[in-house]
DNA sequence: AGCACGCCGACT
DNA sequence: GTCGGCGTGCTC
């Protein structure tokens, strides 16, 4: 079909007009756009340029009014069929908008290209934009909008009448080129010149310099130009006479911008060797991946069972059947060893990409995995939308951990993702963890997923010895310090091997609160409500909001009834860290929080100096417990492990059992064994009774138990309505009129549905950036008819409410 | 979302 | 009598 004309959704439009609209396509693009192209087109009255994807071609249009095409992005940034569909999954899972989620799956770099510009036609001098034309030339739309106030909509009827002319300009890609230098004689030829008499050699190069550049080139062939200069100590102009007497030739070539190019790469060809426990893992993910359909499977293994080299081993599969692979990881920052390990084997055909890419980091990586030119992409959530060529394996590292789910539109989970595309490409979906999600070991269980497990550590390295310590007989014996007196003497003992030792304590700041003795008080955030912690800094010490970042001198009366009755409660990190230091004083410790990790290579920094004995003991936040793996390390200790029990949220126990669990498997690795010792309060709590045991199998019994019970996820979905306004009022009104219709529509047309609704509640920030915020949670099955009664309420939220206040919807989020 | 059209209060 | 408030409605 020719493809006259075209249906697009604008990419930045609200979800009221998230649909087609016509154009039509001008000769001059004939050829060009396709389903999936990224077109720019004029919208609405004034014409604003806006980008938009085509969704729909045809060659002919039902509408009056058509529009041109303006412009159409290069080929190499339209969506694929398959991510184009993806596109279209997005939206309809996470009632995003479909623009939303093309950004999502596009580089950003591919939409600073299409610029509008403005020339003069000779003899038109009419309006002061004319004028300005005449006298200055091509001119931008902003700056001739700014410059002469002209709205858009003038502009578009000067172009229109024919007084000025409007152009395009597409700013090709984004990619940075080098100039590569090469002979343009044989090789053979040169060093005969160069080699044969004085006059011979007069006749070729003129100078030592040239010489030089010459023979680097033949040895060569060719190379950049900054690498020939420094090899050869040259300067670019003495490269320069060679190109111009026609003995060198130069070609742009684009360089590739990788931060991880300091990586060793490749250096790891070394056959892995699977354990027999291992070997059995393998096979059977082996089978399922040969089946070439989509299906997904849960690799459980203990900490320490060796996951990482079943996963690479299957990935070597992969990639000798000539397909690609995706490993996905939960934070790049925190796993430094694994992304090593992979650049390691898989050399120079592995990217990785995160969330702090720079724009063009992120669109080298884009592009080469749309080129064929990778084999392995490691990365966090947003990498499962790189676009591949033929993707065989999806790999979920940690895939109980909750950085998987996007906060901010679209509000994805990237399972769902992973799992949409391998169903695509028939590929495997492949979950690894110590400590699945209840959601994920669920579906093992009932088939939907292959379970596998991997029972023992690798190596016959065994798990630590656990021990709780109860905090309450420690107070009661008049120890009113962080440390139990028997974590202190295992610290002692510790150090005194030579060994290392880990401490979690996860909370940061000096102290979690200030309150006042006489009257209660807590000292809250002024644009949050929520109790500020007092940390310690270089200044002394402030009261520090960990929600909007505020810090305020600490008060030394109550604001509330003047008392000087303050008192400091609760502790964090930097208390247990000068706490730690008095107790020890010979002890190195590292503390690794927030705080400590502000720089962007300050993890790496502080692992390596961790890693290589520089520090004794490494104290911190979850962020210690992660997947490091150091050999040395032969204690951990929990110093509260209570801190997440009580958070007002469903999954509350299953995140205190998992970070648990990881903690304590940072202990013994080798082969020396290992202890853990966890403080708590509440030692008869059975999350924290069966992580000390590292048994899986029995939590997830008795949390599912409970779970069923209560009627709480994977035995339904929740759905998260979020109200947000800066007016308490018109937020209040919204509340309850979408309170209301909610029920009616529940009632009536909805009413086969299973759903319960519960609020509104005010969100456990109630105020936060000047914003207050009031939540709604349903429970459902999240189903097509659940998503069609969530949109009809937004469109008709959006048609009634005042224009002060949102509404966001998050399914399963986070924070329920 | 923008942007225009449209109908009611305080200003030259 | 006009400037300007934001309510309502449309955008191929």
């Amino acid at each position: 079909m020719t493809a006259r004309y075209v249906g697009v959704h604008l990419l930045d439009a609200p979800g009221q007009i998230d649909r087609p609209y016509d154009y039509y396509v001008p000769v001059s693009l004939e050829g060009e756009v396709r389903i999936g192209s990224i077109v720019g087109v004029p919208f609405g009255v004034a014409n604003r340029r806006s980008y938009a994807v085509v969704v729909e071609v045809s060659d002919r249009s039902m509408q009056e009014k058509v529009k041109p095409v303006q412009a159409v992005l290069p080929e190499r940034f339209s969506l694929t069929e398959e991510m184009l569909g993806l596109c279209f999954f997005l939206r309809e899972r996470t009632l995003c908008t479909l623009g939303e989620a093309v950004r999502c799956v596009l580089p950003g770099a591919a939409f600073s290209e299409i610029e509008e510009y403005y020339e003069a036609i000779p003899g038109h001098a009419a309006t002061e934009a004319e004028r300005y034309l005449q006298e200055h030339g091509r001119t931008g739309r902003g700056e001739l909008m700014q410059v002469c106030g002209v709205p858009g909509r003038e502009l578009s009827r000067l172009t229109d009448a024919g007084a000025i002319r409007r152009t395009y300009e597409i700013r090709e890609s984004r990619a940075r080129t080098e100039q590569r230098l090469s002979l343009s004689v044989p090789a053979a030829e040169i060093l005969e010149g160069l080699n044969g008499g004085e006059k011979q050699k007069r006749a070729l190069v003129r100078s030592e310099a040239q010489e030089r550049i010459l023979r680097a080139l033949c040895a060569e062939e060719a190379m950049s130009r900054s690498r020939l200069c420094d090899l050869t100590h040259t300067k670019p102009a003495q490269v320069a006479a060679l190109v111009r007497r026609g003995l060198l030739t130069v070609s742009e070539e684009e360089v590739v911008r990788d931060p991880y190019a300091d990586l060793p790469r490749g250096s790891d060809r070394s056959e892995i060797c699977l354990s027999r426990a291992q070997e059995e893992a393998y096979e059977t993910l082996l089978s399922l991946y040969g089946k070439k359909e989509a299906c997904a499977a849960l690799l459980h293994g203990v900490t320490g069972s060796g996951k990482t080299k079943v996963m690479m081993k299957l990935i070597d599969r992969v990639l000798s059947d000539g397909k690609q692979a995706i490993v996905l990881v939960p934070e790049i920052a925190l796993t430094p060893q694994t992304v090593g390990l992979f650049c390691a084997r898989y050399g120079s055909r592995v990217a990785v990409v995160h969330s702090s890419l720079s724009e063009g980091e992120r669109f080298d990586a884009w592009r080469r995995a749309a080129d064929g030119a990778l084999d392995l992409v490691v990365g966090t959530r947003s990498a499962v939308f790189t676009p591949l060529p033929s993707l065989g394996l999806i790999v979920m590292d940690e895939e109980h951990e909750h950085t998987y789910k996007s906060e901010s539109d679209p509000k994805y989970h990237t399972r769902d993702v992973a799992a949409y595309r391998c169903g695509r490409s028939g590929a495997l979906l492949l979950l690894c963890s110590a400590t699945p999600s209840l959601e994920s070991y669920y579906r093992a269980e009932q088939g939907r997923y292959t379970l596998v497990r991997l029972r023992e550590r690798y190596g016959g390295a065994r798990l630590p010895t656990v021990e709780t310590v109860d905090m309450r007989e420690e107070l009661r014996a008049g120890n009113r310090s962080v440390y139990s007196d028997r974590l202190l003497s295992a610290l002692q003992e510790t150090l005194a091997r030579g060994e290392q030792a880990i401490l979690l304590l996860n909370r940061r700041g000096y102290h979690t609160a200030l309150h006042c003795r006489s009257c209660g008080y807590v000292f809250s955030c002024p644009h949050c409500t929520l109790p500020m912690a007092y940390h310690t800094d270089r200044s002394g010490g402030s009261l520090f909001c960990h929600v909007c970042g505020t810090r305020l001198t600490p008060p030394r009366v109550c604001s509330a009834c003047g008392s000087e009755h303050l008192s400091y409660v609760g502790f964090g990190t930097q208390k247990a860290e000068s706490e730690l230091k008095a107790l020890l004083p010979e002890a190195r410790v590292l503390r690794m929080d927030a705080d400590t990790t502000a720089g962007r290579r300050a993890y790496d920094r502080l692992l390596g100096e961790f890693r290589m004995g520089e520090a004794d003991i490494l104290l911190g936040t979850q962020m210690v417990a992660k997947g490091h793996d150091f050999p040395r390390v032969t204690l951990v200790g929990v110093l509260l492990a209570d801190t997440a029990l009580y958070v007002n949220d469903y999954r509350a126990s299953e995140r205190t059992f998992a970070l648990l669990t990881q903690v304590i498997g940072r202990a013994g690795r080798a082969d020396s064994p290992g202890r853990a010792i966890i403080q708590t309060y509440v030692p008869g709590n059975e999350t924290i009774r069966l992580a000390c045991r590292q048994d899986y199998e029995a939590f997830y019994a008795s949390e599912i138990a409970l779970r069923r019970a209560a009627m709480f996820p994977p035995f339904c979905d929740m759905v998260l309505l979020m109200l947000a306004s800066s007016y308490e009022d018109e937020l209040l009104h919204a509340a309850r009129s979408l309170s209301a219709r909610m029920s009616a529509l529940a009632r009536d047309d909805y009413r086969e549905m299973p759903l319960q609704i519960f609020g509104p509640f005010e969100a456990s920030v109630y105020k936060t950036a000047g914003k207050y915020r009031l939540r709604f949670l349903m429970k459902c099955r999240y189903d097509r008819r659940m998503r069609e009664y969530l949109t009809r309420l937004t469109e008709e939220f959006f048609r009634s409410a005042g224009r002060h206040v949102t509404l966001s919807v998050d399914s399963n989020p986070v924070q329920a």
